[in-house]
DNA sequence: CACGGCTCTCGACAAAAGTCAAACCAGCAA
DNA sequence: TTGCTGGTTTGACTTTTGTCGAGAGCCGTG
């Protein structure tokens, strides 16, 4: 119980207002204090999730390429973020919809995997607070030096703080030197303990990586342009929670695969919701590969991006609608 | 309307409005509509519930059964100290929230009513000490010798010495054997100011007793359990600074109301602030009956009491929420 | 094809909410 | 004691939002 006076009045001040649809004034007046104190509470009530708005994100998968790519690919739902230029930057706007997908797909009691990257943290970033004491959220992959905040470990707790839930990091390196050593970080029972646990969430959060010299990977020092280019020409196709997958979303058969500390595909493939979140239109490729091998239900792309897969989809699959 | 274009309309205002965070301008010259409409579309989007803004439940569990009970009790505030079980004695975590409240509630100045009992001096006994020099502490009723320090005149004092307050005792016994006594003592002045001084505070507080064998005012001896048997079957459902209530809240008209020496019912609501601090479960129906006598803005409960006063208040406050 | 009846839309105004610098206050160090 | 610091609170001001009545478009009917 709230016994700081602050607390208590901005719960207060937010029930008066929200739940009982008072006027600023009126709650000032009740709880004899200026207005502007209140309008001051308020906006700490909704940036600290004591109030919650949230938006329905059914529009985007009203439409009918949503409905068209679900069939074509096999997806649980997909949701459509539309391009059409009147928003600045149309990758926040996928962004900003995908956190909002999130946030749906949360019940009470989940346990959340979640994997790291530039979109991963922007999600974060523009993700509203909310309140689910009782929810997990776990990290899917080893840790890696990454510019600003893209870190795995930042990119698990950033979302763990926004939903007011337990956070459970990983402590350990996502790439090591040799193969022997990653065989023994991962028998070590505090990561053993980690990885195995994941296939015990409810809902997955990631995106997927390019395998050129642009892939994230690449600019975290996890591997040098050369070592992906040999990768790329033995097959790979993606990056999928620090791991490389290859044309059919299987995780290729190579040293580097053997090298890190991450979720093993076959345990994302047991959570039920595995939400992808795609943004940039160089990464169709990738984006194929892991739809190809399981990896996503939930889908959540540009409208160019969902034209693209449409058309790969083939005509068969178009005329179903 | 076939295809509701309305429907879309308002689904992408609300969208924009409270996902993007736009104003409702830019809504407007985005969709090239007014912006009155989108002032319409969007009261229609959280009439819908296409946007849903909620008040936290999780976190604040305690916090939002405190606000439907202000509501459905008409209370000024209540608080509601946590029952989770760890705490070895739950009645001490009440009255310390009781004494931190007591102490937020004083201000600069006042003048406050004290009754007694086994309550009241636990809070008395784990309040911190403040210095309030100008603040006077008045015993709301005659004198009662009772187990331990429990008398209305510890009580008092002991309220008074904490906050370096001035202290005003009460020189008479809280019960005389006739009627005429108890009038005529009424009438001497040292006590006739003493009572009208009553109603003159700015704050009380007070617990409720019980009406059974194990009723404080039975083991002090103002009455016998045969006597609190005959009251009980008249109506008595409490006591509020030793006197008896009926379940309204009024005072019970009988010879042992006649005979004590105590605040009027009546001055008591004209305090501003009376907070009421209830720990045990079974002062579930006094504490009922003094809110429906008015004689409670301010309470203070266990988690446990709260919840069966919600229930009883009826389903209908329940779904303010 | 003109007519009510209907909803949707808009402009203008009034009301409410947001913002910011200044005042205030408690706690602390000198 | 005095002065300082960090945080809250407030009044005055600006911006944003809600509302209302008028008008526009649409449709079935006489």
């Amino acid at each position: 119980m709230a016994i700081r006076p602050a607390e208590q009045l901005i719960h207060k001040a937010a029930w008066l207002y929200y739940a009982h649809g008072l006027r600023q004034d009126q709650v000032a007046s009740q709880l004899k204090i200026s207005r502007a104190s209140v309008a001051m509470y308020l906006r700490k009530a909704r940036e600290t999730g004591i109030v919650n708005i949230s938006t329905s994100t059914q529009l985007f998968t009203d439409d009918v390429m949503a409905r068209k790519l679900e069939d074509a690919l096999k997806l649980d739902t997909v949701w459509i973020a539309p391009e059409n230029g009147h928003v600045a930057d149309p990758s926040i706007d996928i962004a900003v919809l995908a956190a909002s997908v999130f946030l749906e797909l949360i019940k009470k009691g989940d346990r959340i995997g979640v994997a790291w990257g530039r979109t991963i943290y922007t999600i974060a970033d523009i993700m509203s607070y909310a309140d689910l004491q009782d929810v997990t959220v776990v990290q899917l992959c080893g840790n890696l030096g990454a510019p600003y905040s893209y870190r795995p470990d930042q990119c698990t707790m950033e979302i763990a703080r926004r939903l007011n839930a337990k956070g459970l990091n990983f402590y350990a390196p996502l790439v090591l030197t040799t193969e022997e050593l990653a065989r023994g970080l991962r028998a070590e029972p505090v990561i053993r303990e980690q990885l195995s646990g994941i296939s015990q969430c409810d809902l997955a959060l990631y995106s997927v990586g390019t395998v050129d010299a642009d892939s994230h990977v690449v600019k975290c020092g996890a591997l040098t342009t050369s070592e992906m280019d040999v990768l790329r020409r033995a097959g790979a196709a993606g990056v999928i929670a620090g791991q490389i997958i290859d044309a059919q979303g299987k995780a290729l058969d190579c040293s580097y695969n053997r090298r890190i500390i991450s979720a093993e595909l076959s345990s994302l493939r047991k959570i039920e919701k595995r939400l992808v979140v795609v943004q940039e239109d160089s990464k169709f490729e990738p984006l194929v590969a892991a739809i190809a091998g399981g990896l996503c239900t939930h889908l959540v792309v540009g409208a160019r991006m969902a034209r693209r897969l449409l058309d790969h989809a083939g005509p068969a699959a178009e005329k179903i609608a």
